[in-house]
DNA sequence: GCTGAATTCAAACGGTCGTTTGAGGAGTGA
DNA sequence: TCACTCCTCAAACGACCGTTTGAATTCAGC
């Protein structure tokens, strides 16, 4: 464990988490990877085959992270009514995106695989199941009748998990044309909106809200509220 | 206007839009560009300075595009209440995002932009105005209170515009570990939920509603956000 | 038809990328 | 000490990238 090589295979998957959560697989280089972790080009295809096998690597500490660090208490979380569920889904996951611990990074990289899924990550999924899918799956069904479908079920734990990725990259806000100061008052204030809007969409779900707005076209439901 | 040399230009845009929406502008090159085209890769360079040239001017037709093409009549849309505006402008812009023709690949570029922004948007940003923020603001707007701060009214914008991304790739949707199958029928659906939802979360920002659910370690704050 | 500018072309340039090579160093057991 | 395996290293490889070059071709105006 403690040998020589270990510590430069340990040193690279530390860099390449770093290096990754930042930039992306496509994006980050194994020429930076290396230099961050004071090693060799050529270590990664020895020790992981490439830079493939690295990120293969990457991934499974991410899930054993999470499985073991994360603040997300699975049993805590199943206890609550759905709007805390949801609170608590968010502000936990906001708080992991914007601090620089190993948790942070390692979300950062699931939502850069949202954004654009590499064929390492499709292996991975083929094989490995995410915690993450699990805990949304928890949350949406608190909103959701009993008898939702299979397909509905995906499609809401598919939207709740892209609520997230709206703030993967909060400086987006920071530059024109919206021009916000980021501050942690701001990510607060963002967490409440989020928080209170996602609430608001998952009980569309249920059977008997007025909510259910559909539009003119479509097959009238009964209670057809308007603004 | 329709001298040759106008020809390759223009075959060069096209190509750039096709490959640009399909690949986002890091990910298409200029080789696949001119070899679509038909021209020689020095044209890029020649007729545009550049590819960052080029893709200032694929920007810059697709927001005379979008004023010309867009079936979203600005005034009608004004004219409607809340909802139907927000179902208006999500089938609008679904039905664009899954159609293979120009104004879906427009919004696919833009769409590309807000998950990794290029310099070349960003400077664009700074002399252009998208109509694309106007017409989210005016959706918006129906449901903010009139007093609502600046910080806000961008945060709602920010965040309408990025359920559209939730579906700029429904093929996602089609991998693990989501394995649903798109169609049409499917692509309804999700307009339908998408839109309630939105409606729903859009809501929530009304200074009357009951929806404004908090946590319990926040401050009672039964009416506006405030912070 | 001639001339000069506009446009196209094949080829190459310099750069970054992930990966491979083969020599050498470091550690271990006999 | 020896032999052996494990590991590291600088260098190079081949592929792709955006761009440049300079000659060849096409075009417009006279």
């Amino acid at each position: 464990m403690s040998r020589p090589a270990d510590l430069t295979r340990d040193n690279l998957i530390q860099a390449a988490i770093a290096v990754f959560s930042a930039k992306g697989f496509e994006g980050g280089s194994v020429r930076e990877i290396t230099h961050a972790a004071n090693a060799n080009q050529a270590a990664i295809n020895y020790h992981f085959g490439g830079k493939d096998g690295l990120y293969h690597e990457v991934l499974k500490a991410s899930v054993r992270a999470f499985a073991e660090l994360s603040p997300l208490d699975v049993d805590r979380l199943a206890a609550m009514k759905g709007p805390q569920a949801v609170d608590t889904f968010f502000r936990t996951q906001l708080k992991a995106l914007n601090r620089r611990d190993q948790l942070g990074r390692f979300l950062r990289i699931f939502t850069w695989e949202t954004l654009a899924r590499t064929q390492v990550f499709t292996d991975f999924l083929a094989t490995e199941n995410l915690p993450m899918f699990g805990v949304a799956e928890l949350v949406v069904r608190k909103f959701l009748p009993p008898d939702t479908e299979r397909t509905d079920l995906w499609i809401a734990i598919f939207w709740l998990l892209s609520q997230i990725e709206t703030f993967i990259r909060p400086e987006r806000l920071e530059r024109p044309p919206y021009n916000l100061k980021i501050d942690q008052k701001l990510i607060d204030h963002l967490a409440d909106r989020l928080s209170a809007m996602t609430v608001a969409a998952l009980s569309t779900w249920g059977s008997d809200r007025a909510w259910d707005q559909r539009r003119s076209g479509s097959p009238a439901s009964q209670a057809a509220p308007s603004s």
